[in-house]
Order: structure tokens, then sequence, then C-alpha cells
DNA sequence: TGTACTGGTTTCGACTCGATATGGTATGGT
DNA sequence: ACCATACCATATCGAGTCGAAACCAGTACA
């Protein structure tokens, strides 16, 4: 098995490679790196408790001054919204602005990824999703980082009625459209 | 399967970004990026079709330019040999230095992936590195991008006899140990 | 009320990266 | 033999990433 654990990690790295250069000739069209488009991408999906610097940082392994930085470039590319937390005033709250909202579903590169999976068998896509996910998740609990997945999937999400969620670890409600937004505070079941 | 796809493609953009800070945490030792060590791990196993800066340019999807630049720092480090090639005067060979091929091993990322892909069944593996080889393929195909595979796999490879392969290609004569490298001419089977 | 902590920003220097310009070497046609 | 063309590589430049470290609020807690 240790050689196929070693063409798992060389698989990943050159499709996370292709990934990025594909990234970088979508991105140029808007002047963007790879890294912008991935944070614009993050923020669309954030929910309240992970719209912050600091989770991005988290999230994109980076160091906080230089998301600081590709945060500024996408505010001054008039992309995301950020004002200060009421509660905290030490906190950042980020929002992509109409413009980002746009531009991220443009620049997309769902289209080319799902034709290239297209002749795969669901059965066997679904197997490497959760072992890709198994993975990713050992390897971050390895390195103590968080998991940031779904409210959906998290241990912490409560159903109070049809329509009513609350969230255990917060006890604050959740509506519908947030239990499928990413969470910084996500814990696996 | 839309839904299945644009997982597979976010799980492993995230593998992807996992890797590039690990691979920045074990580069920051030697002071080199996470381009250099995949160059580095690239000339490692490419073989004599591939051990040129055109051929690192064209696997790491970067510009000439760019990879120059990465070339002439790894130089300046004493991590590669650089020698001018006999047959065509333009082109440049690429050779790992005894401190490189060091370095490449030292800086290895496979113990942490294997103990991450550790509790995951053979079998599963298995499909996941096919399903992901062929959306890889399938993505450099609709590129017109090279495969890179090792000749162990492509179709120009024949056996002459116990311990004499031929390429079909360039009608080279291949030592065994030469089978096993990444070539840039690469055909899948 | 001080003191430690925390989320973000700023500054700095090294380096990536693409674009462009340059030069050397094959190759093919006349 | 000569030239145009294509190809491989290098050099230079400017914008921007990136981490490290200093810095500056606002908050928590003793």
């Amino acid at each position: 098995m240790r050689k196929n654990a070693f063409t798992l990690l060389e698989l990943t790295e050159r499709l996370g490679n292709f990934i990025r250069s594909e990234m970088r000739r979508v991105g140029s069209t808007y002047h963007l790196h790879p890294v912008h488009l991935q944070a614009l991408s993050y923020l669309k999906q954030a929910n309240r408790y992970s719209n912050t610097p600091q989770a991005l940082t988290e999230y994109l392994g980076l160091t906080k001054g230089t998301v600081s930085q590709s945060l500024l470039l996408l505010y001054r590319k008039g992309l995301v919204a950020r004002y200060v937390d009421e509660a905290d005033k030490r906190v950042v709250r980020l929002k992509l602005s109409a413009v980002g909202k746009r531009l991220v579903k443009e620049a997309q590169l769902a289209a080319v990824w799902q034709t290239a999976a297209a002749n795969v068998s669901p059965a066997r896509v679904k197997t490497t999703v959760l072992v890709l996910l198994e993975t990713l998740r050992n390897l971050q609990a390895m390195h103590n980082e968080r998991p940031f997945g779904v409210c959906n999937t998290c241990i912490h999400l409560q159903r109070e009625s049809a329509r009513i969620y609350n969230c255990g670890l917060t006890t604050d409600r959740l509506a519908v459209p947030e239990t499928r937004q990413i969470c910084r505070l996500h814990t696996p079941q």
C-alpha cells in the first residue's frame, strides 16, 4: 500500500497544479491570482461564523499578513465589502459584493471538471470523494487544523422543527440556507 | 452527478492547498518554495527526454521565463547541475546534484500522507487513484497538454528481451531503470 | 486598572510570475 | 550556400505574493 499512497499524493499534487494554472489562466482576465479566486469562492460559501479574515487565513493555510494584503486588493477592486463587527469591534466581517458574486459565477472551473469526470461511473466518483475526504480530515487532524465543513454534516447541528435548526455550539438559530454553508467550527459526525 | 464532480474539484483543490502549505513549511528549512521542491522531485524522476527546462515548464504549467528563474536559483544553491546537450546545442540538460538528491529524499511528504490514508482499504485507494488518473488525463487532453507518465505504461514501449526495452517513438534502447522514469512523450495505452 | 491576549493591518525583503526582448541553433526552401 | 522561420533558452522589468515581525486597536480577565 505504500506505493499507492504515494501515487495518491503525486496525483493530487498534479491535479492541484493543474487547477492552479487553470485558475491563473481564468483569473488573468480579471487581473486576479489563484489565491484571490479561492478567497472569493470561499467567501461565497462562508457562514456567519466564518466570514472573517482569520477564518479565511486558516482555510487557505497562509499567514494573516498575506491574507490581509489579498483582501485589501479585493476590496480595492470592489469585489468584497468589509465592515466591523458590532459585538466585537476587533473583528472584520467580509461579504461578496454584487460584482464579486457575478465574478465567482463567471470564473467557475466546474464545467471543464465535469466533462473530465463524465465517463467515470457515479459509484467510483463517490468512492473517490469519500477517500479524499477522509484523507483530508486525517491530514488536518494531524496538524490541528479546522476541518471546515457544511453545517449539514456537523455534529452540533440540531433540528428543532421542519424549518428550524440550531447550532448546539453557539446556541444560535440557523436558517435553512445557512445549514448548507461552510463553517469554521465544523466538527464531522 | 454534477454535484459530486463539483465536490471532487473542491476536495482536490483543498488537498492541493494543503500539500502546498505543507511544502512551504518543509521547504522553509532550506529556503525553498513549493515550486522548487516540485522541480527537484520532477528532475529526480525525469528520463533523458524530459530533463530539460522546457519539459519542466510543461510539467509545472508555468511560463519558461518563470521556470528559468527558478532553475537559476536551484543552480546557485548547488542543487542541480546543468550542461548543454551535445546533439542540439540549444537545449540544456538538467540533473540533480548529490546534495539535491539528498534534499529531495529528506523533504519527502510521503510519510504524513501514508499515515493519513492508512485506514482506507487498499481497494478503495486503488479506485481513487484510477479515477483521479483518468480525470487528470482527460483534463490534460482537453488542453492539449502532455500526460507525462512512466515508460512502463506507455504505448511506445517495446520489450525486446528479458532486460532489453526499446522506445518505439525514438527507436532508442532503454535500460530497465529508465522504464520507471517519467517521460514527456508518454502516450497512455 | 493594569496586563495579557486576540484579530487585523502595516512594513519589509525575498521571491514568483508573465510579458517582452534578445540571442543562439536547427530546419526547410530556394 | 543562403535566408527565413521556428525553436530553445536567458535576461530584464514590474506587479504582486508570501512570511516574519512590528504594530495597533479592542477585549477579557485578574
